[in-house]
DNA sequence: CCGATTTGACCGCC
DNA sequence: GGCGGTCAAATCGG
């Protein structure tokens, strides 16, 4: 275990070596995709490790402190959750975004400046990745939430179908659900709902009775490809606008990033709760803390010791993050799904090419357009 | 042209 | 019968 605190540390002190080299390395894009795999190189080595650990000694390891919450048939069962592991590795993945992020917005900034002469109406916004604060996730809370409440589970079986048009599945196989909140960007379109690291395509919206707003029903882009059966439910709440509870249906079986699908069809293994915890990991991210609105490329928020105090400071925070596909798009300059980023490095192998290739692509490629058309305003 | 979104209709469940 | 979830034709947009 040791091994691996060094090993991140090791990694962040390398990035932060990076960040402060970054001046010098602007223009020199060899050496800073050479520092960059280096980088990803010792947090890849670390996570590996991880999952060593991992997978020796532990059968189950519930980031206790995640914001979400399983429907209660499921998960109810409190097993002492391996809550260092957990909130190490959630600590990895965010200091390793935020790591990224700095590299991001440096070489940003760096290409505005080269490039375009009217940058300084340009702002660079990772605030504007998702909540414009702290938006913890009470973990109880049972307001009227997606489904009606949060125990609306019953095995209530009575035939399939029976239509000859269209044949529909059952309302509920046991699927898996996991509802979390997040909140809305408070900067451009507020409406847009939360993006995670999987693209969904919208197949449907609902107005629900005693709501403000409609519910909006998403599904996995890659359903057809990979028969992926993952599901997603989209609502505002009435007290909150900027809330959003989204609840997670079914597992994802096409692991891999949410840009295109680059592997073949993993194997229908049984997804286990550790998979799927981990997947709903990279959806919730870690946000820096956001004094005034200015980058805080200088500033050490990277700094080991400022992350162990965040990741002590316990109460995991939410966030819509994702690109807000603005519409308007003018105040914000940059935008890209930080959680993609971190799963990119996790996932893509160390080609030593372009190791910045994901930062760049994944920005547009991600998601095309949310409905956002005008439609669904606010009362 | 193709993939995503919209939206009214359909259908299962309570 | 009402509500919520899904389908699928129409439409949009890159």
């Amino acid at each position: 275990m040791e091994e691996i605190v060094s090993l991140i540390l090791l990694g962040c002190k390398l990035a932060r070596e990076l960040e402060s080299n970054l001046p010098n390395l602007a223009d020199q894009p060899n050496l800073l995709s050479k520092s960059c795999d280096e980088v990803i190189k010792v947090f890849r080595t670390a996570k590996e490790r991880l999952y060593m650990t991992r997978g020796s000694n532990s059968t189950s390891a519930h980031p206790g402190h995640m914001t979400l919450f399983h429907e209660p048939q499921e998960s109810l069962v409190h097993e002492q959750p391996r809550i260092e592991l957990a909130s190490l590795e959630q600590w990895l993945r965010s200091s390793c975004t935020q790591a990224m992020d700095i590299i991001q917005m440096q070489l940003q900034a760096d290409h505005q400046r080269i490039d375009m002469q009217d940058s300084s109406s340009k702002v660079i916004n990772v605030a504007g990745l998702g909540t414009g604060g702290s938006d913890r996730v009470e973990s109880s809370a049972p307001s009227r939430s997606i489904g009606g409440e949060l125990h609306p589970l019953h095995a209530s079986d009575s035939g399939i179908a029976s239509s000859s048009q269209r044949q529909r599945r059952r309302k509920d196989d046991g699927e898996r659900r996991t509802v979390i909140k997040v909140a809305a960007p408070r900067i451009g379109n507020t409406e847009i709902p939360p993006e995670d690291v999987f693209t969904w395509r919208k197949y449907g919206q609902k107005e629900i009775l005693g709501s403000r707003f409609p519910r909006s029903y998403y599904r996995c882009t890659h359903q057809k490809l990979y028969q992926c059966p993952a599901k997603k439910q989209v609502q505002r709440f009435d007290d909150d606008p900027y809330m959003y509870e989204v609840m997670y249906r079914g597992d994802h079986t096409c692991h891999m990033s949410s840009t295109a699908p680059s592997l073949p069809p993993p194997p229908p293994v049984d997804i286990t709760d550790n998979d799927h915890d981990e997947i709903m990991a990279q959806i919730i991210n870690v946000q820096p803390p956001q004094e005034s609105s200015s980058v805080p490329s200088s500033r050490s928020w990277l700094s080991t010791e400022y992350l162990i105090s965040l990741r002590a400071g316990g109460g995991m925070v939410v966030s819509g993050a994702g690109p807000s596909t603005t519409r308007s798009g003018k105040e914000v300059a940059l935008e890209y799904p930080v959680t993609d980023m971190a799963d990119a490095m996790f996932n893509s192998g160390s080609s030593s090419s372009n190791s910045m290739d994901f930062l760049f692509h994944s920005n547009e490629l991600n998601k095309g357009q949310q409905g956002d058309k005008g439609k669904n305003t606010v009362d």
